[in-house]
DNA sequence: TCTGGGGTCCTAGGACCC
DNA sequence: TCTGGGGTCCTAGGACCC
């Protein structure tokens, strides 16, 4: 039998914010989504107050001032540090391991140990994190990965457990099954589940019970694994390093969004810079290319319109300068006649080949050797002096698109100028 | 007025071919 | 002009995850 841990970060980014400023400690802490627009993270205080996901900012601004929350903009130079001193110490503990998100990773602990010597092992894992970086944690281990996800929810609800929780026998499985909602499942989203109460199926449990057939039928392939999944049997694979099938660089623009073109061009040469950064940091050049920029599907009250192109390159390439080349003749052919007040654009790219791999064309026109090179003198230049250091013109400089983010902690752990000072 | 970003996987349906 | 079915490939969109 397989044995997975699935070790997941306590209230992440609200646990990440509270490590550099500890009198917020018992206090209620929610995170905003870019722009400052709407919550996507909230401490166990905040989620207590009855803070919903998603929540737009605006909506709630004055309960949060009259409930003393603390608020901060999102500040992904400083949660990505803290989940790579997380991974790394996780990782330590088997040779396999899968880093599922941010701050979440799955460990395969089989043939490690079992019973209660397993659980004393992901105790001490807990205590080494926790100390190691600040952030708590809690352990779900079961045979399955979807059992395991299971385990965790136990864990994070039932303070009894202190943080690990193992489903490694028929009895806890179905004990388990039977408290956990169906809706709560890993892998039942929010449609799934509507179906489900339809047919009158409530709990883990009752989904068990329905013929494979039936669930086949009803739940496709998806569906069906996950109910194999909960009988224990495990089937959800996973690649140890998987390489990104596609890379999405987007963004929605602050207040009622942007209607120049001018304006989408130098935020979309922007995003793919930082695309082709994310292509050439996994050693990837992509085939395809997705152009789009979108109006708020929130207002009724101006006119929509939708860009969404998608193109084929004629050779794979990783490179800045002829990437933006292609995406600004791709807008600029796709623009619409008319005002139009974009509040979204991106780009996405896919169809991905090893950038050592690449076979030209024989009308390709570019000296590939060189651009390579100077896009790797201008990599090291940007890592030396910051990003964007040395940049395209047509990139622009005001960035008056961009961002808001008007509560923003400082980069704590990965800028000098921001270490905190000891007194 | 203000409402996130980045992924994966699956399927339905259109285009095309024989 | 009428008449059919089956296969593949592609893509947009849905559903899910964090």
């Amino acid at each position: 039998m397989k044995s997975y841990a699935i070790c997941d970060c306590d209230n992440f980014f609200a646990s990440c914010e509270r490590v550099f400023a500890p009198s917020l400690h018992d206090k209620p802490v929610v995170i905003l989504s870019n722009n400052d627009g709407c919550i996507i993270a909230r401490s166990s205080e905040a989620k207590a107050l009855g803070i919903a996901m998603g929540t737009p900012l605006y909506q709630i601004k004055d309960f949060l001032e009259k409930n003393d929350v603390a608020v901060f903009s999102s500040n992904y130079t400083l949660y990505g540090d803290m989940s790579r001193r997380v991974m790394s110490l996780l990782s330590k503990y088997s040779p396999v391991f899968w880093q599922y998100s941010i701050d979440e990773m799955f460990l395969d602990l089989t043939g490690i140990a079992s019973g209660n010597d397993l659980l004393s092992y992901c105790k001490s894992l807990r205590k080494t994190v926790t100390q190691g970086t600040g952030i708590p944690i809690t352990i779900g281990i079961a045979p399955t990965k979807t059992l395991a996800k299971a385990a965790s929810k136990f864990g994070k609800k039932y303070k009894g457990f202190k943080g690990v929780c193992m489903i490694d026998d028929e009895t806890k499985r179905i004990k388990a099954l039977k408290m956990l909602n169906v809706s709560d499942v890993w892998g039942i989203g929010r449609r799934t589940n509507k179906k489900l109460d339809y047919f009158g199926i409530k709990t883990a449990w009752d989904f068990t019970q329905k013929s494979e057939k039936w669930i086949q039928k009803e739940f496709t392939v998806t569906g069906l694994k996950t109910w194999k999944e909960l009988q224990g049997v495990d089937c959800i694979n996973v690649d140890e390093l998987p390489e990104k099938k596609s890379i999405c660089t987007s963004r929605s623009f602050a207040d009622q969004g942007l209607a120049d073109l001018s304006q989408i061009e130098e935020a979309l040469t922007n995003f793919t810079a930082e695309c082709s950064r994310k292509l050439r940091s996994q050693h990837s050049c992509c085939k395809m290319l997705t152009v789009f920029a979108y109006t708020s599907r929130f207002r009724d009250d101006v006119p929509q319109a939708s860009i969404y192109k998608t193109i084929e390159l004629p050779v794979p390439s990783n490179d800045r300068q002829e990437l933006t080349g292609y995406v600004m003749k791709t807008l600029r052919a796709e623009w619409k006649a008319g005002t139009y007040l974009y509040k979204k654009a991106g780009i996405i790219v896919w169809e991905m080949t090893p950038d050592n791999a690449i076979q030209s064309d024989l009308l390709d026109t570019v000296d590939r050797d060189k651009q390579a090179a100077l896009a790797k003198t201008i990599d090291a230049i940007n890592l030396k002096n910051g990003q964007d250091a040395v940049h395209l013109a047509i990139q622009g400089h005001d960035k008056s698109w961009f961002l808001k983010c008007e509560h923003k902690s400082k980069q704590f752990t990965t800028n000098l100028k921001d270490i905190i000072h000891v007194k």
